[in-house]
RNA sequence: UGGGGUGUCGUCAAGCGGUAAGACACGGGCCUUUGGAGCCCGCAUUCGGAGGUUCGAAUCCUCCCACCCCAGCCA
């Protein structure tokens, strides 16, 4: 949970419960919820709200519901309902019993439809959608009220209670509030609150055939459960006159306030469900829960913790401003958590053979290495060491950059957790001119320190033992698009993936305490990034890692700057 | 040309009339058996612009500019 030194984020939205309770309204209580649709998966814009909601909850002694927003069957199915609780759940939040429905309310918004239609403030209009469409004007022209808008109490509840009874065609009625066709802001202009739908819904199946829009479930759902706060985003702000209408004719008492914030934009991903269900259905991802999606599931897929989630989603604060945050900060948190958290190993993605010469054949030995240098406290481990090793490919270099202080001709350099080996020879590939094959000779003095001459020896390298090895799978992700905002692009965003987002590595070769690692634990590769082993794909005797955050790489840097 | 919002460092974001927090990013240094981590230093004389009020303005007033949202029987 969140430890109690981090101070609890301040906002806009806290301030004005602050000066509310200071007020003495409501009585003191604070109720909020977190209401997706389940027709998609939560990404990391909705764990902003979850935290938000969840949160101010938590800190003000309240309550925060869960509520499915299910008041459109068509797109909303039980998978979606589970991958939601799942995710909540996982990123640390608990609504205790009270997971609600707003599906579960339909009897009970029906009647407030009802009640609406009795005191004159609603009616049945016959106008097709295009008719109303056209009656309700521009952003610049009033509207005009339909034919129909005063037609009788008595004909409306009639045919109110035809709609429900299902003896009408999808499209032949709708329920509208009565308010203003020539209102400046056009939510307000007779706005539609129950349409005939023939589809059957996830959860009532064909029990109805009339369901509430969004503007007319949502406010009287927030009134039902007696929530104070009704947190949501920035787009929603024109519908608030629409939510208070609504609420002031038909609850009395206190009423809920909506306050919106704005939503969360993440640079090189993107963040509409919309587009999200197109990455998906179109195959650009193998699902929603792609380690490369900003989804919850794909991101724990990828190895994030739920801490780094609601850490980032404390740092990027809550405010009103349209936003893009840098996915480097997202980075960031992760690296934050798993340095203190995951314990290393090593692992050679891209392996080159090494021949130690003096190393007598067929003999080995195990090195004590610690799992986190600066936490004793996470123990040791074995690591075996022989005479043939692998080293990553680019730790060798025949033509050594400036700066380099890796392996090379002539060169000494230190192995990870044991001994300073010094180039001898290498052998090429005849054809390609690869090398293939690097020979080098080991001081045993260095098994435990510096060298006992006192020679400096600058670089460390990682390493894995041959014999020893694992051969595992890795996949290296990286960021979904190629340009920061792929959302404000002017052609088709999908032109903008990023072709190298996924590598696949098929033989690395990892260190043998890794074999068991269990999926979904996060590790730290030296000298690479996290890893942990995919918790759909890895199993025992056929590893699979995925890269979750790579280390900050300073030598990728002064290389980059060397080449320019 | 209607209504609703928002404009503070590259990116988020504090600031609420008393003289620009913090984080990420970036640059430099120290240290180091991870070119990791850690530590140190630097990084907005200025707050979309122009006027005005005030001893004093990012904060108050006026005008202007830019961007976002709204014309689903989606949410």
């Amino acid at each position: 949970m969140t430890p109690s030194d981090i101070p609890p984020p301040t906002d806009f939205i806290r301030e004005i419960i602050d000066d509310e309770l200071r007020a003495g309204k409501r009585g003191g209580r604070v109720a909020t919820r977190f209401p997706p649709e389940p027709n998609g998966y939560l990404h990391i814009g909705h764990a902003k709200s979850v935290c938000l909601n969840f949160g101010i909850a938590a800190q003000y002694g309240g309550t925060c519901n869960l509520r499915m927003d299910d008041t459109d069957p068509a797109g909303e199915s039980l998978e979606y309902v589970e991958s939601i609780i799942n995710d909540v759940h996982w990123l640390g939040f608990d609504w205790a019993d009270r997971l609600f429905y707003a599906s579960d309310y339909f009897e009970q918004l029906y009647q407030f439809a009802v009640q609406l239609i009795k005191a004159g403030k609603a009616y049945v209009d016959s106008l097709s959608a295009d008719e109303i469409r056209e009656h309700r004007g521009t952003l610049t022209e009033p509207g005009r009220e339909s034919p129909n808008r005063n037609r009788s109490i008595e004909e409306s509840l009639d045919l109110f209670g035809r709609m429900r009874a299902g003896e009408f065609e999808d499209g032949a009625y709708v329920l509208r509030a009565k308010i203003d066709m020539a209102s400046p802001n056009v939510v307000m202009r007779d706005p539609v609150i129950y349409r005939i739908k023939r589809v059957p819904h996830y959860r009532t199946g064909t029990q109805w055939v009339i369901y509430p829009m969004y503007d007319f479930a949502h406010c009287l759902s927030d009134s039902i459960e007696r929530i104070t706060h009704s947190i949501c985003t920035l787009e929603f702000e024109n519908n608030r006159p629409l939510y208070d209408w609504l609420v002031n004719e038909l609850i009395t008492g206190d009423r809920p306030r909506q306050i919106e914030f704005a939503r969360l934009n993440v640079s090189y991903t993107i963040l509409s469900k919309r587009r999200l269900i197109q990455l998906v259905e179109q195959g650009y991802v193998a699902g929603w829960d792609d380690p490369r999606m900003p989804t919850v599931a794909g991101m724990r897929r990828r190895g994030y913790t739920p801490e780094a989630i609601r850490d980032f989603c404390a740092k990027i604060g809550v405010a009103k401003n349209d936003n893009l945050v840098d996915i480097a900060l997202l980075e960031a948190c992760v690296r934050d958590d798993l340095n203190e958290r995951a314990p290393r190993a090593m692992a050679v993605l891209r392996p080159l053979r090494v021949v130690i010469d003096n190393y007598p054949e067929g003999e080995a030995e195990e090195f004590e290495s610690a799992n986190h240098p600066q936490n004793p406290a996470m123990g040791m481990r074995k690591v075996p060491f022989s005479k043939v090793i692998y080293i990553e490919q680019e730790d060798f270099d025949e033509n050594p950059p400036k700066k380099y202080k890796r392996l090379g001709p002539g060169r000494e350099v230190r192995l990870r957790n044991a001994y300073v080996i010094r180039y001898e020879s290498m052998k090429k590939d005849e054809t390609t001119g690869e090398v293939v094959e690097v020979h080098c000779t080991y001081d045993p003095s260095t098994r435990n320190g510096p060298p006992a001459d006192g020679r400096k020896v600058e670089g460390v390298i990682h390493w894995v033992s041959a014999n020893h090895a694992v051969s595992a799978e890795v996949r290296l992700y990286d960021r979904l698009f190629q340009v920061p905002d792929p959302a404000g692009v002017a052609d088709d965003f999908t032109n903008h993936l990023n072709p190298g987002s996924l590598e696949i590595l098929p033989s690395a070769q990892i260190e043998p305490s890794l074999a068991l690692a269990p999926p979904g634990a996060g590790y730290q590769f030296e000298r690479l990034g996290y890893f942990c082993a995919d918790l759909k794909d890895s199993v025992a005797g056929k590893p699979v890692f995925n890269r979750i955050a790579p280390l900050r790489d300073s030598w990728g840097k002064i290389a980059v700057q060397g080449k320019r």
